[in-house]
DNA sequence: CAGTGAGCGAGCTTCCGCTTGACTT
């Protein structure tokens, strides 16, 4: 009897189903040890020991372990393959205490992957452990020593962190540059033309003026051009037709997926990966933690079977396609995300969320199968005008020839490039002139982030895993640092000081590139090429001079409140001001301490309770800091929702 | 379903990354 210890538990379940008798698969929901909640934990005096101590919550998980090694000849310890599987590996080595664990490592999970790992076992690699104790170490040191900074120069209960604090700087950074931003005229000017004779018009748009760049700052200006332009000869100065390949997206990755499902179906990330969790659980998709773009050579088989099958040779690309791993920070421990069997195409699904689950499911297939198929081609032409020969216009369009991937999955650029209209005609022509059209408008600023592209510059930056993007969110939401506003996040009065504050006096620890930085330096850890105590060492030093002088000098922070623009109702002489605390906002006097007066902060949404048709819906928080909906009129009328009562 | 802010100063808050449940207001 051999014993092979996983991570997953669904995945200690699939591996059993096709390993024999002689196999039983034991998982240990994840780490089974971590540095104390409750201290600090680590020994900075004694060269940064750590104290790790097995976690409470996994005791049963190590019994079953513990009990199952017993019996076993030889144990295989198969956490995943990266920093932190290796670290579960030697924590579970060190709880069972014996030679006979060996270290497995797979990267798909099939019965060849798994015989292939177990012929190829080896010790664990102590370089890696100690990189995944330098990234805890340093983690620890960061938001065990700064959370507490906060909490004496800004308030009780706050929290820092490398990755957290990164994510809210992103937000405020961002809300800054929109309301610094100066909207910038300008005007776009374009000739309504046709082929002579024809009743059908085209429109050429102005790109150059004198052969420079078209730049039109105002109305005169864009007046003098209209004037002149609207009794000119339009001459075609070339026509050209140029096919254009559009290659399909690459499969899912945990970024990729929460970012579809939100611009797609307008969920959160947590919503996402609850669904996806549940897909995984019923053997459905694989892992749904992921930042690899890997697929096994027998999923992708069957794909392209599949397409053959269901599409024809067409759509079929002489070679698969393989898609290499973009993120820098990707530790290749999963596949992509994609659908177990391409063949079952709805899978019955159960549960109260059957119908997410199903949707969720559709566009994981779809997105694979997609990117195992034949791009798509356009052809793309153009038609060059000239005005005067000052004036050079443009008119582009794009017919599809042949649909591709995109029969399956719509790409982006469909939407955005509609087909035009545009006649045949040849150089030289000169073309009919209906009419000008001319448009103000105004320089945009940048868009405010929403979950999915905080995640996606988060992946870009390296910061956060895709175990971890989910929760972040919660966190600075959880916190009250940022907040959404129509599914865009805004920071608050507490997000934008604690930001300032950490920021101006810690820049080295929150700038952008800090995580990457460590990333290289973790890299050199396990590779053996460097200590993990003193790259710790080298960066406490200096860390911690700076925590002792700033908890020394550094003023409390004020925060700023929003005037509502309304006497106090009890002292007559101070003036209402919305203020955040620890339950979110709340309207007070700006006279507090000196007058007490509170008032609660309600968000209304317009709308009337469903249950008493008296009250208005507003929206609350619980203790746990999740939001609902409720009644005004509470505790006369006790209706309350999870979900947004305008969205039934 | 009251509480939040300041400061008094009991005792407590806090990180990131692995994994799943529990499951309501």
């Amino acid at each position: 009897m051999n014993l092979i210890i996983v991570e997953s538990p669904t995945k200690a379940r699939t591996l059993s189903r096709f390993l024999d008798k002689d196999y039983s698969v034991e998982a240990t929901m994840g780490h089974i040890k971590d540095l104390p909640k409750s201290k600090l934990g680590v020994d900075i005096e004694k060269d940064f020991e750590p104290d790790y101590l097995l976690i409470e919550k996994r005791k049963k998980e190590i019994q079953k372990i513990k009990s199952a090694s017993k019996k076993a000849n030889l144990i295989f310890l198969a956490s995943d393959p990266d920093r932190e599987g290796e670290a579960i590996a030697a924590h579970v080595k060190e709880e069972i205490g014996n030679g006979k664990t060996r270290r497995i490592v797979f990267h798909e999970i099939s019965k060849e992957a798994v015989f292939e790992a177990i012929k190829n076992p080896r010790d664990i690699n102590s370089d890696l452990v100690n990189a995944q104790i330098a990234r805890r170490v340093l983690d620890r040191l960061v938001g065990y020593k700064l959370s507490p900074l906060l909490w004496k120069k800004v308030r009780r209960g706050l929290s820092a962190g490398r990755v957290q604090s990164v994510a809210v700087r992103l937000i405020v950074e961002r809300e800054r540059e929109i309301e610094n931003f100066t909207p910038e005229e300008y005007w776009e000017i374009a000739a309504e033309l046709a082929k002579s004779g024809d009743k059908k018009t085209f429109i050429a748009s102005l790109t150059k003026i004198k052969d420079k760049k078209a730049e039109v700052k105002n109305k005169n200006e864009a007046d003098d051009i209209v004037k002149d332009l609207s009794g000119a000869d339009y001459k075609v100065e070339d026509v050209s037709t140029r096919e254009i390949r559009n290659n399909p997206y690459p499969p899912f990755t945990t970024s990729t997926m929460t970012q579809s499902a939100s611009r797609l179906f307008g969920w959160s990330s947590k919503k996402t990966m609850s669904v996806a969790q549940k897909l995984y659980e019923e053997g459905l998709i694989t892992y749904h933690r992921t930042d690899s773009t890997n697929l096994s050579r027998s999923a992708v088989q069957k794909a392209r079977s599949l397409i053959q099958k269901e599409f024809g040779a067409k759509y079929l690309p002489q070679k698969e396609r393989v898609y290499k791993t973009k993120s820098k920070s990707a530790q290749e421990a999963h596949e992509a995300i994609r659908v177990v069997d391409p063949f079952l195409k709805e899978p019955e699904t159960k549960g109260r969320f059957a119908n997410d689950s199903l949707k969720l499911y559709k566009l994981i297939w779809k997105r694979f199968l997609a990117c195992q198929m034949s791009e798509a081609l356009y052809d793309r032409k153009t038609i060059i005008v000239s005005a005067f020969s000052k004036y050079t216009l443009k008119a582009s369009g794009q017919t599809m020839k042949f649909d591709g991937w995109t029969t399956l999955y719509a790409s982006i650029k469909d939407s955005s490039e509609s087909v035009i209209y545009l006649p045949e005609v040849k150089k030289g022509e000169i073309l009919d002139f209906i009419k000008i059209h001319k448009e103000q408008r105004f320089t945009q600023p940048p868009p405010r982030f929403n979950e999915a592209s905080l995640i996606k510059t988060l992946e870009q930056l390296g910061i956060g895993r895709p175990s971890t993007y989910a929760p972040t969110i919660s966190t600075i939401l959880f916190r009250n640092y940022v907040e959404k506003d129509e599914g865009k996040f805004v920071p608050t009065a507490i997000g934008t000081a604690v930001n300032d504050f950490l920021v101006k006096n810690f820049p080295e620890v929150f700038d952008y590139g800090f995580t990457a930085e460590m990333e290289e330096n973790l890299d050199k850890i396990a590779e053996g090429n460097s200590q993990w105590k003193i790259t710790i060492k080298k960066f406490w030093d200096p860390f911690a001079n700076k925590l002792e002088v700033i908890e020394q000098k550094a003023e409390r922070v004020k925060i700023e409140t929003e005037k509502l623009g309304k006497k106090c109702p009890e002292c007559k002489t101070g003036e209402l001001v919305i203020r955040t605390g620890r339950f979110g906002k709340f309207i007070s006097c700006s006279r507090f301490p000196d007058c007490k007066y509170t008032e609660k902060y309600e968000q209304k949404l317009k709308m009337k309770c469903p249950e008493c048709k008296k009250g208005e819906v507003v929206i609350k928080k619980t203790k746990k800091g999740r939001k609902f909906f409720g009644c005004s009129r509470y505790p006369d009328c006790t209706w309350a929702s999870w979900t947004d009562p305008r969205k039934k």
